[in-house]
DNA sequence: GGTAGTATTTACGTAAACGTAAGCTTTTGT
DNA sequence: ACAAAAGCTTACGTTTACGTAAATACTACC
């Protein structure tokens, strides 16, 4: 299996962040490496869980909120009443993902007929307004 | 014409924000409601770009990210040079949004599986696992 | 077996994005 | 005419998400 135990080093190289931010991650509990002695060793587990927080990042969710989400991927040692309220958390969730993805579309489609006028000026009007 | 002028107030109440957050955002340059003695008028430009600003925060992009982009929508007086420049970072930020957009796409698909197994779990063992 | 490299904890610092409170002016309803 | 409401500036405070520095421990290798 792919399920090599990292150092902090390996982690930060592979995704492009410093120690520091691995520690923050773990104090905010969104990481819990485990310890060998004094050092900590991120397995595949850890490796999922950092490239959805990155993920959430970028979507503009907050560390505390991409904690709550890292939950729902927690499937191990679950009754039926927490696997219901997963269920529901994940429902709320999809229903936002899903209407910033039709906005995304509607940014990326204004955003081309934006280019389309710019062009358009400059195939107009091949010289003018120039300083 | 749509094209009102609003007071501070009215503008909150609409965009849900306060007088605060509208007063930051003109301090970092990214709205400048023309001013009626000592009052701020919001023309139908400064709420476009109120939306823009809004829309750029749940992508996660940073005000003075933003701020760039709304140089983009800037399409008066501008030199040959400017409307170049301007299609090159249209460009660019285009393929952010493309990249992030598949991103998404990834997220909700994952998600939706998930919400699946969560389901298998919950009907193939409908009393199990309690409490 | 010393020293260079890597890791850890602790703690103060910082940039971004506002919140909040104080004190002053201007506008508006009665 | 005058109090209440709305707006303004100034400035200090707060939260989030780390950065950075100091002091200490482990480990590696020549």
């Amino acid at each position: 299996m792919t399920d090599k135990k990292m150092t902090i080093r390996e982690m930060c190289d592979t995704f492009e962040v410093t120690p520091r931010t691995l520690r923050f991650y773990e104090s905010k509990e969104l990481l819990s490496p485990i310890r060998e002695g004094t050092k900590r060793l991120y397995t595949r587990r850890e490796r999922a869980r950092l490239k959805l927080i990155q993920r959430g990042k970028r979507f503009g969710f907050s560390l505390e909120e991409i904690r709550q989400l890292l939950e729902l991927y927690q499937l191990e040692n679950r009754n039926r009443l927490q696997i219901e309220t997963s269920l529901k958390m994940a429902a709320e969730h999809l229903e936002t993902l899903e209407s910033q993805r039709a906005e995304m579309d509607t940014t990326i489609d204004e955003l081309q007929a934006l280019m389309q006028r710019n062009r358009d000026l400059l195939k107009r009007h091949p010289s003018e307004n120039q300083t």
